[in-house]
DNA sequence: CTGTTAGCGCATTCAC
DNA sequence: GTGAATGCGCTAACAG
């Protein structure tokens, strides 16, 4: 299969020991012109290309490539990640490996393994579970590990995430100051960190306001939009139903919309959603926006300048979000 | 940095020569349980982790990578293509090594450079350019090249591309059989084969149903949202303007739909859109749907294929596309 | 069942 | 300016 010329047989052809068509090929000062144009010429005839392999065992083992192990490169928050991460990357000459947990974290652990075995210079990660053992000894061993969009518990690593609480308590404003006090949060899965978060600070915000029974419209499980089509459907059923809805993520706006869509008075009820999306300006949809690819750009840079430098200091990266207006955030309570 | 125990050292810890090791290690037979039990032990009590740069170096110089050049990561179609395929390579135990083109011909050219340094055993593309000579070059020598979503002119290679031609005739006929006779085409960039196949099916289908004029309304140059919404804005603005709009991807819908939404009368537009997306369901838009992680999941599976036995012909897939009907597609003219 | 001998393709001393 | 020697960590024949 695909056996192509080696460093040697440029050298042979162009009549210059291996060590001058080294130089050559890496750009290497110290070499007369001459000689440079001829093992170019050579090896462009030969149609030469350098093995990455074998030059990356030669300098040491490493690769220069950098792991990502993300939950799932189909859902739009990951891939604008794998994005930004790919584009500075880039930028210093590094490749992205990239593989999906679908935020196992058994099966996390086995891609840690797989991609350390290929020798990556570093990893980042979307850490899926609470346990991170595996990744601990290899810090301590000296990999670079930088994590994104969640911190790694008790791990003194770099990490980006966005400001969760600033864009809670942002969004739960916005609804409290158009004169909603029944607000509701239809929150995703418990245990992950960005829904501790955010609802924390969503009952912060509600009891500083003076609501101090917010608990009452809190519902979490919204791991799909399905599961958040049901619960928002039940708030509505209630007695004292809601009338605003604080969409913790994407999928949760979604349901939360879908919800909204089927019930009588739907459209009056007002929807802040976390995470923007491309037709939510269409749909008129109020929500928390961040940028992905930037966190993405930042956690890469932040790899790259570790691997350069495992002294310098750990670094927590948080990214701002905003509020933006699109009109289903302003309407007031009848 | 991250200096690690290598093979040498755990034999010696076992008492063992390195060729027992390894064997152990790769799961060969033929070792005695007492050594095989040794040798692992040895090997996590150093914290022991192969290392494959030198593995596949050793195994011939090629890594058990496969390259995805991409237009662009970001864009939700090329990461359900980038999903399908990483998941199907885990199956074989190989990795994937993705690359972002901004669909720029110049920059596909170094990527595939950069990859091919790297052996990747195969390549699978999303030809941005109309050149592939580089490729050419590189399929005479060895290298497996699988191409997705358009067809690499003039090349044979395993290609996985959707019905295009099917899909738009299905839409056109959707709308025609709704009574509509004005129906606007709004594609994307002229020089794209996709853009090619669907606006002559559109022609042809027009044509065969007693629309001989059908070029009238047949746009191009929706390479985004905006761009799209100029366009349709125009046309509805034209003293004889569409009843229906065919929008002929994902861009194109959703500048069709912004354009309609602040058109007086717009609503009455009825609308066929190519490629579903997420919220097609809650916004009600007919759409021309495929399987893109399926698309992904093919092409990695031919090039799987294709690496295990060079001589098996040529394939080329072609994926179904149906209409999903749910609501914009269904309006009759007034 | 196990060990010995050679490389894989390149980069890195150090001489010349 | 240029070249010869040595090794990165591992696998692949062959022997024993």
């Amino acid at each position: 299969m695909n056996r192509r010329p080696t460093l040697a047989v440029v050298a042979e052809a162009a009549g210059v020991s291996l060590k001058t068509a080294s130089r050559v090929l890496n750009r290497e000062p110290n070499v007369a012109d001459a000689t440079r144009e001829r093992v170019l010429d050579a090896a462009t005839s030969l149609g030469f290309r350098r093995n990455a392999v074998a030059a990356d065992l030669a300098r040491g083992g490493f690769s220069r490539l950098v792991g990502f192990i993300t939950g799932d490169l189909a859902n739009e928050f990951y891939s604008a990640l794998a994005s930004g991460i790919e584009r500075e990357l880039r930028e210093h000459g590094l490749q992205l490996l990239t593989a999906s947990s679908d935020e196992d974290p058994e099966r996390e652990g086995s891609l840690t393994g797989e991609l350390l075995e290929r020798r990556v210079g570093a990893l980042i990660v979307t850490p899926a579970g609470a346990d991170h053992s595996a990744l601990r000894g290899e810090i301590a061993a000296g990999l670079t590990v930088v994590v994104v969009d969640r911190p790694a518990a008790g791990m003194d690593v770099d990490t980006v995430v966005i400001d969760n609480r600033g864009g809670t308590r942002a969004a739960a404003r916005h609804l409290l100051e158009h004169g909603h006090r029944r607000i509701a949060f239809v929150g995703d899965a418990p245990h992950l960190w960005t829904y501790q978060e955010r609802s924390a600070e969503f009952l912060a915000t509600m009891r500083d306001a003076g609501v101090p029974d917010a608990e009452r419209w809190l519902r979490s499980g919204a791991h799909d939009a399905a599961a958040a089509r049901d619960l928002v459907v039940d708030l509505l059923a209630a007695p004292e139903p809601p009338t605003a809805v604080l969409a913790a993520n994407n999928r949760a706006t979604v349901g939360t919309l879908q919800a909204l869509r089927d019930a009588p008075g739907g459209d009056q009820v007002a929807v802040v959603g976390f995470d923007d999306f491309e037709l939510a300006d269409l749909l008129g949809i109020t929500v928390v926006a961040y940028d992905a690819v930037e966190m993405g750009r930042r956690a890469a840079e932040l790899a790259v300048a570790r691997s350069a430098d495992p002294d310098r200091p750990v670094e927590l990266v948080v990214l701002p979000t905003r509020v933006v207006p699109r009109g289903s955030g302003e309407r007031r309570p009848r």
